[in-house]
DNA sequence: TCAATTTGCTAATACGATTCAGCAACGCGC
DNA sequence: GCGCGTTGCTGAATCGTATTAGCAAATTGA
């Protein structure tokens, strides 16, 4: 199989030195002064007998790791990728690891996962989730440094990364008051959960900044479905004073928004404007017209959950222990200026 | 940080017993004949004491590790989740894990990757791609077995798991033929690649066995994306004798199928039949109507690899080295019946 | 009853690194 | 010519497990 034979014992005896000062050169250690010769001499040996270290060994002999545990529920959304994308990157960056393991839906199956993680010795864990929410965290998981993304424990024990749901609703109700519009619906997602409860609140602020009464603009409870999307406009298209512009609660909610919309014969980013929510790759910008969203930073808080969590497995003091990472907006073709055109 | 401390000879010392008779228990070596009652002895000190193994000191005693390297564009597509979903799955349950490494755009990334991967000490490799292609493999790949997912190389020299594209063309075009349409048409992903010419190829021959001349449906070349279905509709609808179905090369085409189908007044599924592919999970069953498409079986590949690979792994002899996995087709409501109603 | 086998364990070594303690040689100041 | 600091290394212990070889006691067979 692997013919691997070549340890530092190897290159240390071609180099005709000591296995402590191949280790030395070999991790760059400056303390120990060895001349300029002595170094070229241990790394070309090195390279010519094709060295490469053994991971395993290092980890067991130096009592520190460089993997981190990732605990994601990978089957569901696309979402996760991203987050994983921005950890791996992160983590990738600083010369570590990342093990992925999945969180289950049967109770225990979280506690395993951190369990089998542990078991590799990983320097430190963290828990995301594809949906922003609280959760309680396995017991076992306080044995190393931990760091939650997307998510967050009742009692506010663990440093957690979240997004900023009602800066998001703020930024969504903004782009379309800016816009000339003061009437404006909303279709919410599944009532209860922060997505919900902080979008609704943001927009509401947002309105208020900007001299609207937010009692005027009438708000529907979906689902997060594209159906309730469709359903949702309708119902705010056919009332009596009828809505020129939607916030749409994600995207998919803005998928059936548009239909609806053109249903009635009408046209989207023009005699309707829409906002969606979550700014989902293979959907808003390929919506027609492409949609104007708020973007959730998955990859931001996977690479700032991974970044936290070095700081942590380091040792060094962390300030900030509830971090909120910003909603962009991303600025595209369903808003039309409305009222002074 | 971690007061890991209880190691097998704590629990040897507690138990009674050497750390040998502990090792052979605690991973249940039957040949060595150890009674029940101190097994069960060995097995509630472990558990007391809350002994946790040490997968490093595993490996390096062993010479075998728990640990499959997985290089793939973690950063392009929603389809790298499927991948990792299947094979994190199939390694998950063999007791193995995922390491993941970025394959990256600049040359000689893909090789670093796989050199880290194997520093690590991993048993075997997976390559996968988010797009089926041709590649070349890093040299260094070979020094463990490794299995190409969704790719594969020039010369054959791997195992490779691919979606059967000919098979998915078949199936889309058998599905209209058997709803009664004849003149169907189609619109390809980008010209030259597996996808387009397999998917060509099979639907073809799908018309053929329908006793359809292929020559007689127009095929327009789109690049995959949402504008090329959309334009590429309207190319084909403005003909003199328009298709009645179309046949989009991925959802995302279809995507843009339906928007010049309902700006020309027309219904889907009614008075245009449409059938995708790529089953993209926040797209098509999304859509309106629901998209009736074939889905491109990834999650279904990465296992396949996983388990390709860990018989390699484990040196038994394999017999199919190129392994086509089915593209099956998902009914919803694109496709209405024709000519006969 | 004695040899042979089985049962139930243990001692010792190995895996491939890291790391601590220390040592020989050399230069330097006085 | 003595003490001292620096340079340039090395020896040995250690990490936590797996594994081979083997041993004493108990059991079995004849």
């Amino acid at each position: 199989m692997s013919q691997q034979a070549v340890t530092m014992a190897d290159v240390a005896k071609a180099a005709g030195v000591s296995r402590t000062t191949v280790s030395f050169v070999l991790n760059g250690r400056s303390e120990a002064n060895i001349p300029e010769t002595t170094r070229l001499r241990i790394n070309q040996a090195a390279r010519e007998m094709g060295y490469r270290p053994n991971a395993a060994a290092r980890a067991l002999a130096s009592r520190r790791s460089t993997w981190l545990g990732l605990v994601t529920e990978i089957a569901t959304s696309p979402f996760a990728t991203d987050v994983i994308k921005g950890a791996q990157h992160s983590a990738w960056n600083d010369g570590n690891f990342l093990l992925i393991a999945p969180s289950g839906d049967e109770l225990g199956m979280d506690e395993l996962a951190v369990e089998k993680l542990l078991e590799q010795q990983v320097g430190g864990l963290i828990i995301a989730t594809t949906w922003h929410r609280q959760i309680t965290v396995p017991e076992n998981a306080k044995s190393v440094p931990c760091v939650l993304v997307n998510c967050f424990d009742a009692e506010g024990e663990f440093p957690s990364i979240v997004p900023d749901e009602v800066g998001g609703g703020y930024a969504a109700a903004q782009i379309l008051a800016q816009a000339g519009h003061t009437n404006i619906g909303h279709i919410t997602v599944t009532q209860g959960i922060p997505a919900q409860i902080g979008r609704q609140t943001g927009m509401k602020q947002a309105l208020r900044d900007h001299g609207i009464n937010p009692e005027d603009s009438k708000i529907v409870a979906g689902d997060g479905t594209a159906d309730s999307g469709y359903h949702g406009t309708q119902e705010l298209l056919s009332q009596p004073d009828p809505p020129t512009a939607i916030f749409c609660g994600n995207d998919r909610i803005a998928m059936g928004a548009y239909d609806a919309i053109k249903e009635l014969g009408l046209q989207v980013g023009k005699d309707i404007s829409i906002v969606g929510f979550d700014d989902q790759e293979i959907l808003a910008p390929h919506m027609r017209p492409k949609l104007t969203t708020i973007a959730l930073p998955f990859e931001e808080m996977g690479m700032a959950g991974v970044s936290l969590l070095n700081q942590m497995v380091e040792g060094s003091p962390i300030e900030n222990r509830q971090i909120t990472i910003g909603c962009p907006p991303r600025i595209r073709s369903s808003v039309a200026m409305h009222g002074r055109r």
